[in-house]
DNA sequence: AGGACGATTCTCT
DNA sequence: GAGAATCGTCCTT
């Protein structure tokens, strides 16, 4: 594991890995988000990840398109996609230039900036509930794709930067089934979360949509 | 704490 | 034209 001084970015060394071992490494590691409404900071605390083009459930299974083209390119990029009409999701690009893959930021807990957050999701009762879920972390950070290819290791003053934190107790790492993945990507216990920890999403199995008339 | 269901628009076939 | 790496509301327990 590598181990930069604190207040510097995550390296570009530690997302050029393959994505399996990058995705339980960044549980624990902090999220900055800047904008004019200031400073905010998340503590990562459940992660998915994607393996690329041969992975059923990721963006790049079908190929290099428009919309996942950042996923193709060099590592410690954010790939920042719109999905079910209304919301946002976060990524970190992953592995080797090319390999495609990328690890979904599903929840956390907001360490800096709850009251902004609190102004873009208010329907959450509870501070933990915030970043509960990867389309309400993207909300409570105004994250959208303005932000598509931002580079993660940049200087602290970027946007959206990606710093080491504590990491949890290797025993509080828990994995299991993605959330929300249907077909043959669904068995891939390729979900990490810390146990116990009260930003953690709850699990959803993969619904398939019915019809609408 | 958890199940059912509608919302809303982009992306790719 | 179908389906989407989801969420909020409403309901029951």
């Amino acid at each position: 594991m590598i181990e930069p001084s604190d207040r510097t970015p995550l390296p570009r060394a530690f997302f050029d890995r393959p994505v399996l071992e990058v995705a339980p490494d960044l549980l624990g590691c902090t999220l900055i988000r800047r904008s004019d409404d200031g400073v905010m900071e998340l503590r990562i605390t459940e992660v998915e990840a994607y393996a690329g083009e041969l992975d059923p459930g990721s963006h790049a299974f079908r190929g290099r398109t428009a919309r996942n083209d950042v996923m193709f390119g060099p590592p410690g990029h954010a790939y920042v996609y719109f999905t079910y009409g209304m919301w946002h999701c976060l990524n970190a690009v992953c592995g080797p230039e090319g390999r495609a893959s990328g690890v979904l930021l599903r929840a956390g807990e907001i360490v800096l900036g709850a009251e902004q957050a609190r102004k873009r999701r208010v329907s959450a009762r509870y501070d933990r509930e915030l970043a509960k879920g990867p389309a309400r972390l993207a909300t409570a950070l105004d994250v959208d794709r303005t932000l598509n290819g931002t580079d993660l290791c940049a200087d602290a003053m970027s946007p959206l930067s990606l710093l080491p934190g504590t990491a949890p107790d290797p025993d509080q790492v828990r994995n299991g089934p993605r959330t929300g993945v249907g077909g043959d990507g669904a068995h891939h216990p390729w979900r990490f979360w810390i146990d116990g920890d009260p930003t953690v999403s709850a699990y959803r199995a993969h619904a398939p949509r019915r019809r609408t008339t």
